[in-house]
DNA sequence: ATGGTTGAGTGTCAA
């Protein structure tokens, strides 16, 4: 079974490049975030005249998580127990769209886009960090009650763990994604148990490059979208890609896609 | 040059 990760930045706009790439790659489930898009405007019909069915949540144009997949999505869970809903001091929380769950072929994955963080001591730091302390949470309590069961995190960590995930890590200093609040948060889920099952096998490289100031010509790129498996989940994966080409071309998403191949 | 890009949606906000 193929399966991967793409924060592909409005769906609607990169319908089209996606499908074809999911053709094209014989992938059979894709986790895709900031989807852009509520139920009404997802542009269902070209996946599912490709084979593909769609199961997807989104409530506003900001972010939003689905999955593409040739395999019936079982067991579907939008947002995790606790996920935080945003919410400044003295105004009401506002629910976001950032997490669905759901199970393909007996293997439980997790399509997850998690708070940018803008600045740090911003309101949303605060709720990025708390949001990836309840998904810790939840994580945990998988692990312990289902030890056998495969289980895949996969998406947009918006953190980078280590210093060489960024193009320099000097023009990181007082800002987001390299804190270490964050890096924390994200070994977090390997002290749980989850490994990085990309990184093992691709050691360098980036999986997002911003569209502004020539970042992808220059290669100054961050890896910040990640597949962290279980042990059950782990054992099983046989091979992995980052998908580097399809930052290239007409209209590309800022981020590529992140491939594992599974027995 | 203190900007530079893209997307949602038509105000700017978000990344």
């Amino acid at each position: 079974m193929r399966i991967a990760t793409h924060n592909v930045n409005s769906i609607r706009t990169r319908v089209d490049r996606v499908v074809s790439w999911l053709e094209r790659t014989n992938t059979d489930v894709l986790a895709m975030q900031e989807i852009k898009c509520k139920p009404d405007q997802f542009p269902y019909k070209q996946f599912e005249d490709a084979g593909y069915q769609i199961t997807m949540h989104g409530l506003n144009q900001w972010n939003g998580v689905a999955f593409a997949s040739r395999i019936p999505a079982e067991d579907v869970e939008i947002g995790f127990s606790g996920m935080p809903a945003f919410g400044k001091e003295g105004k009401e929380a506002v629910e976001e769209a950032r997490a669905i769950g759901a199970t393909f072929n007996g293997v439980r994955l997790w399509s997850l886009y998690v708070p940018n963080g803008r600045e740090i001591g911003d309101p949303h730091f605060h709720y990025k960090l708390d949001w990836l302390d309840r998904l810790a949470g939840n994580v945990a309590e998988w692990v312990e009650h289902e030890p056998d069961q495969p289980l895949a995190l996969m998406g947009d960590f918006n953190i980078a763990p280590l210093d060489t995930d960024v193009w320099n890590i000097d023009d990181f200093a007082g800002l987001t994604h390299v804190t270490p609040e964050e890096r924390q948060a994200f070994e977090a889920f390997e002290q749980i148990g989850l490994q990085d099952v990309v990184r093992e096998r691709i050691p360098d490289g980036y999986t997002y490059w911003d569209y502004q100031q020539l970042r992808f010509p220059r290669n100054e790129g961050m890896r910040i979208d990640f597949i962290l498996g279980s042990e059950p989940f782990a054992s099983r994966v046989t091979s992995a890609v980052i998908d580097r080409d399809e930052r290239k071309g007409e209209a590309p998403s800022d981020h590529v896609p992140v491939v594992v191949d599974i027995d």
